[in-house]
DNA sequence: CTGAAAGCGCTTACAG
DNA sequence: CTGAAAGCGCTTACAG
């Protein structure tokens, strides 16, 4: 009849591991073992354990667990968007990758700021994360020093690490702007604009694939090229498409670095009267879902982001539990998606 | 010379808050003050154990604080799907309305399942959150005497809850389904179509605003609603629009339950040679950025989901800090955007 | 298969 | 403005 747990003091009133294992009659480490080694414990016990958490409504402490075993069962994941379809599926492929594990996802937006990446990971850091998933290769000082200092496991997704030993999903960037462009030049196209925005690492890697390419063929030419800033949107698109016809009215076809860029061109050519692709191609990348059943449907390149996720959490799964992984590098690809609109 | 820190045990091996103490000359609780407040330290001794941090590279641990003061400065959030614009922007505006306090985001996707919702707020409740945001009204018995049993402050979003004392952030979902099916009437249709699918708690509520809506003015036809369970898509828009000329040839306009399905029924359109709206008018819900641009452009419902996260993250904190808020529910309204597909 | 003791790294009253 | 002690709720070696 007696109330169980402390009296006074800072304790909470909810239910404890002491209070449970009170409540079944056994030690607070024999609670704990039924709990989380059930195999290691009587069957008779378990069952009296299993009942006092349902009797008192023990909900475990995950604070006290991660100070007391020094293991956080936190993964950070930084994402530079959350507006960014892409990275909703890395963010799904990463979900289901870790499953019913006992892992906790920490997901941070930097939107495409070093300095907000460096402040979330210095946020998550205290966490003591058991390891990290970052969507670029490429970090601030600051950010690569708090990487190596926290000693942790890290994968980094979207492209293919150029330095040994980093943990790398996704696929080359750079070449597959590399294909795309060539898709164009094969078409007979010598005019061939690119148009990118946002300027992350990821569309200055396809940029890189364009630029080849267009060197290969002989031909190059700064003015065919459209880069701002700006975060890239359907309205975006619409007016860089202004933007290159007055800055190259020659231009018989365009490569957006993007897919909303894309979308944004050809709205923009149905509203001035340019017919797609008769008078001027347009391609995308990432292959969103409006690509395929737009008119004309949109030619792009299809990238493998949900498996980005999914694979790229598996890795640091592996290296987590101290595998070594069969590769430090996993290339995904891509694959061009060839439609109506070039 | 020494080396400040346990020679042996469990320890991790990182700076501590007693070895940062330690290093600058203080106690443990003097250094605890100098970082969190550091008003009620003085100068020197403030600037002592800020060198120290720096010079061991100290990074708080997390669990320990939350073990310690019993608040975990966590807020749970969780949302239906990632893949569904409107609830990143939700998401974007949660974000942004906790800024750069210390509290850290647990985001759970529960897939618009039931029982995903009960697994993860079963393993976020491990983590003592001082606050939960919800995206429904209603949820199953289980998670309801949960969220009861945890005694933490929870808002819901996007609807607006019946209940009083209930917190919640949104819009009637009903009054606006039932806006929508009135500006169609207005516009002389009299067979006109619902199309719904998910079947989540707001698209249900949408179809009740449709029904009253079509009630009121004698036009109620079972056989013009259309709804499914499946995931809402582009392809499902499309398939769905042909089953509805099937099911009911005479329909003269169409109400979406949101954009994605509406972006496929007109693309079907398109494609079957439709012309929109003069032979079908087709209109949407919640304005996704296509809309305005697609051709014809989809007249639809614009939706405050943005400032929900944002307000719904406001209201949230000032629960928890126990401040009365000045209302229980807030309405954000909604818009209906008049365009060219109805 | 089970347990008594110590400790994880902080913060909270309580003093001075 | 500063500090010694206790405690948050769990798990880790170490025994038996």
């Amino acid at each position: 009849m007696s109330i169980t747990g402390s009296i006074k003091g800072r304790s909470s009133g909810k239910a404890t591991l002491a209070s449970v294992a009170a409540h079944a009659g056994v030690s607070a480490m024999t609670a704990s073992r039924a709990l989380n080694q059930p195999d290691r414990v009587s069957d008779a016990v378990r069952a009296r354990v299993a009942l006092a958490v349902a009797e008192l409504g023990y909900v475990p402490n995950r604070a006290a667990r991660a100070l007391a075993s020094a293991q956080s069962n936190v993964i950070v994941v930084l994402v530079p968007s959350l507006s960014n379809a892409v990275f909703t599926a890395v963010l799904e492929g990463i979900q289901d990758a870790i499953g019913s594990g006992n892992y906790q996802l920490l997901i941070g937006n930097t939107r495409y700021s070093d300095a907000e990446e460096e402040k979330l990971l210095g946020i998550y850091l205290q966490s003591n994360p058991d390891g990290i998933l970052l969507s670029s290769l490429s970090h601030s000082a600051r950010v690569t020093q708090m990487l190596a200092a926290c000693g942790v496991p890290v994968v980094s997704m979207m492209d293919l690490a150029g330095a040994p030993g980093q943990l790398s999903v996704g696929f080359s960037q750079c070449d597959a702007g590399h294909a795309m462009t060539r898709y164009l030049i094969d078409k007979g196209h010598t005019r061939i604009g690119f148009i990118g925005a946002q300027l992350d690492e990821r569309t200055l890697r396809r940029a890189d694939g364009y630029r080849k390419a267009m060197g290969e063929a002989g031909l190059l030419d700064a003015r065919l090229e459209l880069m701002v800033g700006d975060p890239s949107s359907i309205a975006l698109g619409a007016e860089l498409l202004q933007r290159m016809l007055a800055q190259a009215p020659d231009c018989e076809a365009v490569f957006c670095c993007n897919d909303d860029l894309a979308h944004g061109a050809i709205y923009q050519c149905q509203r001035r009267g340019i017919a797609v692709p008769q008078q001027l191609a347009v391609c995308g990348f990432n292959d969103l879902p409006a690509s395929a059943w737009m008119t004309p449907s949109l030619t792009t390149i299809d990238t493998p982001r949900y498996r980005i996720g999914f694979e790229a959490a598996g890795l640091l799964l592996a290296a987590i539990a101290g595998e070594t992984p069969p590769a430090t590098q996993i290339d995904l690809g891509f694959t061009l998606m060839a439609r109506e609109s070039a």
